[in-house]
DNA sequence: TTTCTCCATGTTATATTATTACATTAAGTG
DNA sequence: CACTTAATGTAATAATATAACATGGAGAAA
C-alpha cells in the first residue's frame, strides 16, 4: 500500500491480496452499518470480481460459481450482481455487458471508466467535478439526472507500447 | 421552430418533416462527398429512426423492415445500424441497447444522452468542451481515448410535470 | 415458542440482443 | 468482359437478461 487517494486504478501494479481484504472488509463492514445483507452468494461474487480484476460476463461469473459449488442458474449471478451494483461494490460497464468491482470504495460515486480495446482492461477513475456544462444543459431542460454513464474507449499505455514493439 | 443551433435536441416540439427530410438529404450528401453508399437499406433504416425520433431495438427496426418488405434475418438490421453508428448517422445507446438518430448531423461528433426512465425518450446533447479533467486523467497515464460514451439516466421535465398531476 | 412476513434463493422456462458463417448478388475497376 | 470487392440473403446459434413461481430461512410480532 502507499497510494491514499488514488485517481486512476486499474492499469498500475498493486497489492492483490490486501487489496481484496480490504475492499472485502469494507463492504461487510458498510453492509453491517447499513443493515444489508451481504450474503455467501453476494460476497462470493464480490469476490471473484476484486480477484479477477477485470470486468466479467454475468456468465463467467455464474461458470465460477458453479465451480464453487454453488447453483448455475442465470439468475443466480444476475440477482447478486444486481446487489452489488446497486451498493456501490460493483459496476455494470454497459459498453461490454460486463460488470467490475468497485476500485473505489467508499468514494462518492461517480464513476468513470477507461476501457482498452485491445486487452479488454477497464480503468475506473472519479468523474466528479468535471462535466458542469453537461448538467447545466440537462438542468436548463428540466431533466433531472439520477445517475451518469461515463465510458471512455481507447488504447492504454502497456498495450500501445506493445503494439510499438 | 425558431432555435437555429439547439443545444439540446429530443424534448422540445419540433417541425417532423423537415427534420426528417433534411437529415436524409445531408446524409444522402455526406455519403456522396465521402464515396460511401447510403443503399435501399441503409437509408429506410435510417429514414425509420428519424421518423421515430426515440432510441428502437434492432429487433424493433427489423420488425419495421419487414412490414417495408425488406428480409428480417438480425444481420439485415444490424449491418445497416453498424453502417449508421459508424458513419455518424445515428447513435448506439449503450444503456438501452437501442439506436436513435443522429441529431445534430454535421456536427462534430461527441455526443452525450439524456435517457428518461419513465418515457424512454432520449435527448442528445453536444458534450464537446466539458470533460477536459477527465481526459487529462486518461492521458496522465497515456491511455488514449478514441470514444467517450456518456449517457446520463433520469427524468425528463414532462413526465415530473406528469407525475405531479 | 409459534406464526407470520419478508427477503433471499432454487429452478424452469423463455425473452432479448447479437454474431458467425457461408452462399449469392451487385457494383465498380482494370 | 473478367476480376475484385462490397453488400445482401439466409440459416443457425451464441450471448445476455428476465419472468414467474416454488422453496427456504431469519427475524419480528403475537
Amino acid at each position: 500500500m502507499s497510494k491514499k487517494t488514488p485517481a486512476l486504478v486499474g492499469f498500475e501494479q498493486h497489492n492483490h491480496g490486501a487489496c481484496l481484504e480490504n475492499a472485502l472488509n469494507s463492504a461487510e463492514e458498510y453492509c453491517t452499518k447499513n443493515k444489508i445483507k451481504l450474503t455467501p452468494i453476494r460476497k462470493k461474487v464480490l469476490e471473484l470480481l476484486l480477484q479477477e480484476h477485470r470486468a466479467l460476463g454475468a456468465y463467467a461469473i455464474l461458470a465460477m460459481l458453479r465451480e464453487q459449488g454453488f447453483s448455475n442458474q442465470p439468475p443466480v449471478a444476475y440477482r447478486a450482481l444486481d446487489f452489488l451494483v446497486e451498493h456501490g461494490f460493483a459496476h455494470k460497464i454497459e459498453k461490454l455487458n460486463a460488470f467490475i468491482a468497485c476500485s473505489l470504495p467508499g468514494a462518492n460515486h461517480s464513476p468513470a471508466f477507461l476501457i482498452c480495446k485491445k486487452c479488454n482492461m477497464v480503468a475506473e477513475t472519479q468523474s466528479a467535478p468535471h462535466n458542469i456544462s453537461f448538467k447545466e444543459t440537462a438542468n436548463s431542460t428540466g431533466f433531472q439526472i439520477e445517475q451518469t454513464i461515463i465510458e471512455a474507449q481507447g488504447i492504454c499505455q502497456s498495450c500501445i507500447e506493445t503494439s510499438h514493439l
